[in-house]
DNA sequence: ACAATATATTCAAATATTATTATATTTTTA
DNA sequence: TAAAAATATAATAATATTTGAATATATTGT
């Protein structure tokens, strides 16, 4: 199982527009860079970068097809962030009941309200 | 409902290790900042730095108590992040077909395997 | 073998992020 | 009302990320 810290470092490698998209795309199946390359509209060198990036991080993969690089999805956790990315939340969380304690929170003044 | 890319810029924010640490820690419970200053032991102004961009970005908010700053989640979204992160994988998913089809990949050539 | 196609790598410049230090603000207690 | 406690803000320095431009590599077609 991975760590809760390198799925960290996994956020903050797919936290980026580009990459993003990237990933949705793959979700759908297997593209090649040209593919990405027109539908992204970023240069063929900065796709190739992102993917490069993906993949050192066990993000997706590739297979060659002639000469093509077929890129694949890889970590198992993408398609669910992808799909929580996309999940609709009505509305925000609860507030908390007006001074519950906190731990220093047995505070010993008058709360102001 | 919010965009995907503000989704992103979510993503990019809470992608740190002390921030999802302090995240974790709301999803338990109201805390103010003397109370992360102790658990997860970096300076006074690192902390409110952190909890003041997860607050500007909507992600949390507080109310006072005394002079304490109570912190509590907002947006709906962390809780499912964080179970995400800790939610365990046991595989890699399965690789495609080989030499399946990209857009592109109507390859005139011989396919390498 | 040579040209063409598909893709990767390298370097540098621009920009963004992070932590540190010093200082300010606000509320409360004495 | 002055000191203290709790927290925030600002400025800076160090570091990391991102993109663009130029170049390199690898595979196939001729």
């Amino acid at each position: 199982m991975r760590s809760v810290g390198s799925r960290i470092e996994l956020l903050k490698i797919i936290a980026h527009p580009v990459r993003i998209r990237i990933l949705e795309e793959l979700t759908k199946g297997v593209k090649c860079v040209s593919d990405f390359e027109e539908f992204l509209e970023i240069s063929q060198p900065n796709v190739s970068q992102h993917l490069s990036l993906l993949r050192t991080h066990g993000i997706i993969d590739y297979y060659m097809d002639g000469r093509l690089r077929c890129y694949f999805l890889r970590d198992p956790i993408i398609p669910d962030i992808i799909k929580l990315l996309k999940k609709d939340y009505i509305e925000e969380l609860p507030a908390p009941a007006c001074c519950s304690v906190t731990k220093k929170g047995t505070y010993p003044g008058k709360r102001s309200h």
